[in-house]
DNA sequence: TTGAAAGCGCTACCAG
DNA sequence: CTGGTAGCGCTTTCAA
């Protein structure tokens, strides 16, 4: 049915010279002489001969692919990192096998487990959400396969991590906030076992703590999916408490863009009754009104790290020492906190 | 170094049987005694064995791998297709091979042709902005291999294609905003040449024509990203001529965002001067303030319908015959235009 | 019911 | 400088 791929068997029939010969030739080895080499190649262009990916991949025992395994893809930071790693692993020569766990474990553990027969030369992983057990990317450590977590790892493996620094962030939110004046600061986020979110939540802790401020259980209000309508109603459970907050630290932009938009409904106004600060810097936070200060969460550094890192691991012949690599972050200051 | 793969050989040398048996057994080949079958499955669970991936692919002539070739990933439309392509592959057991192409026409063309070295099962690609050539994509369609263009598709190929109808989507937009009293309606899209572009513009002019509008030039500005701030620029442009519109219909949202953007700035409200309807349906619509009149351009379901089209066609072993699907799109109604 | 052997397309070794 | 051959891991015919 189909019209075959053109192989050098094919070119050597019709050149009549050994298959050896037109493989040497096509690769330049030096041995093959000038002219036999030119008329290979001349008639390998003419032919429209492309080297079979699949069997170099057996020979060479390598795919010149590297998986990617992440909870989603419709996730402006997600995005941010595959360009990251799209554009390193372009220049390189690599292909990027994508697979999506849908924020669900059996699917991520499923990936995992199939991604490991050799059709990938490494692994780029982020957990989902509810990871716990993480039997599933042991092999991979066992059997020395390449492998390095980015943003949200696992805490018992022996694996390369790629991370941006939550706890200092959160920190530095926090203390803009009270820079700012904020007196009393309400924290919003995820979910409450996220290690990235535990670590925000540290941050703001102890930058009240730092400051002398009190820390309020009754203040800190956890979710589940980070979004604008779970922002609106942690909002909303926020102020109709005893103490109405004047500042509010939100895990994720949306989250901030949520409890901003419930502010602005209770008939407060923002900053100046409440600054809100949010995470990660997403594009619409500099387009909403007010616009929302954040964190630049730098997916796309930490997409083009986490591939260099992996692909140094992969072109080493040597076991590398693993490594955790902290990314500082970087506070964006915009409408939602300029009080002064 | 690393520690090899466990193969058929392995277990077969270690139970004292030969491979064919082993493969056999572990394909479940009723041929084979059931005790042997169930000692050599049970030491292959083992042994921890996974068959190798590039040894099955060369051996049966088929990836399990569809290629994806898009412009960007940063881009909320694309991602939703990705997720509709990612659902429906490892629902069937396929993988996804994704190829940007930063909207660059080299990058594209040597991706179109680096995929084409049986890598890949099939092809899903959209063309970048400015892609005039489509000579990298001939060779899939002689050569049969599967092929699926979808949103922004080459004129001149034979081969599937899956887009929605633009042009029927711009006279919806724009009839709705006759409807909701618009007299003077002005047009701000992407570039020119995008032939996604020219239709939304098409159902645009058409619209105005059948109900008796006039269509004035001066009201029709291209830009070139689609972005935010050239909705600004372009909204600017048209709110400082001669005729000042009183709806506007903009090719993508964050067009239209920015256009809403300037009107306020201008002094103008929306919708009561002037409403504006925008294309895409991206979630910072129905957040913005007004929220944003939209075409939901439904990625998601595009990349549902082409990835099984795509595989079809892959499992197809005759010739399917070349076809063109046109999706409808619905008008989602917000703020902006809502002045009745 | 099992084994031997060919072959998918390619590289690399060993002879000549 | 060139050809023959083995082998990457697997399936599948053909023989036994």
């Amino acid at each position: 049915m189909k019209r075959e791929q053109v192989t050098i068997k094919d070119i050597a029939i019709e050149l009549g010279v050994s298959i050896s010969t037109v493989s040497r030739a096509l690769s330049n080895n030096p041995l093959v002489k000038p002219e036999t080499r030119e008329a290979i190649q001349k008639l390998a262009k003419e032919m429209n001969y492309h080297p079979n990916f699949t069997a170099l991949s057996l020979r060479q025992r390598k795919t010149r692919t590297i998986g990617l395994l992440i909870p989603q893809v419709v996730h402006e930071f997600f995005a941010q990192v595959i360009r990251g790693i799209e554009d390193v692993a372009y220049k390189q020569g690599y292909n990027v096998l994508i697979s999506t766990s849908n924020e669900s474990y059996d699917r991520e553990a499923r990936n995992a487990e199939e991604l490991l027969n050799g059709r990938i030369d490494g692994l780029l992983a982020c957990i989902t959400k509810e990871t716990s057990s993480i039997d599933h990317f042991e092999e991979y450590v066992s059997r020395e396969v390449p492998l390095v977590f980015f943003d949200c790892v696992p805490d018992d493996i022996l694996s390369d991590k790629i991370v941006i620094d939550d706890m200092d962030a959160g920190f530095k939110a926090t203390e803009h906030l009270i820079k700012q004046g904020c007196t009393r600061i309400a924290f919003i986020g995820g979910p409450k076992a996220l290690n990235t979110n535990q670590e925000r939540l540290l941050g703001f802790e102890n930058a009240l703590k730092a400051y002398g401020l009190p820390v309020d259980k009754k203040m800190i209000l956890h979710g589940t999916s980070g979004k604008y309508e779970e922002g609106l109603e942690l909002s909303r459970a926020l102020f109709s408490g005893d103490i109405i907050p004047n500042g509010v630290f939100a895990a994720t932009d949306m989250l901030g863009i949520g409890a901003i938009k419930n502010v602005k409904e209770a008939g407060l106004q923002v900053p100046t009754d409440v600054a809100v600060i949010g995470f990660s810097n997403w594009e619409i936070g500099a387009i909403y009104e007010p616009g929302l200060s954040t964190i630049d969460q730098r997916g796309y550094e930490l997409g083009k790290i986490a591939t260099n890192r992996l692909l140094d691991r992969i072109h080493s012949d040597h076991q590398l020492p693993v490594t955790t690599k902290v990314i500082k972050t970087t506070l964006i200051q915009r409408g939602s906190t300029s009080r002064l």
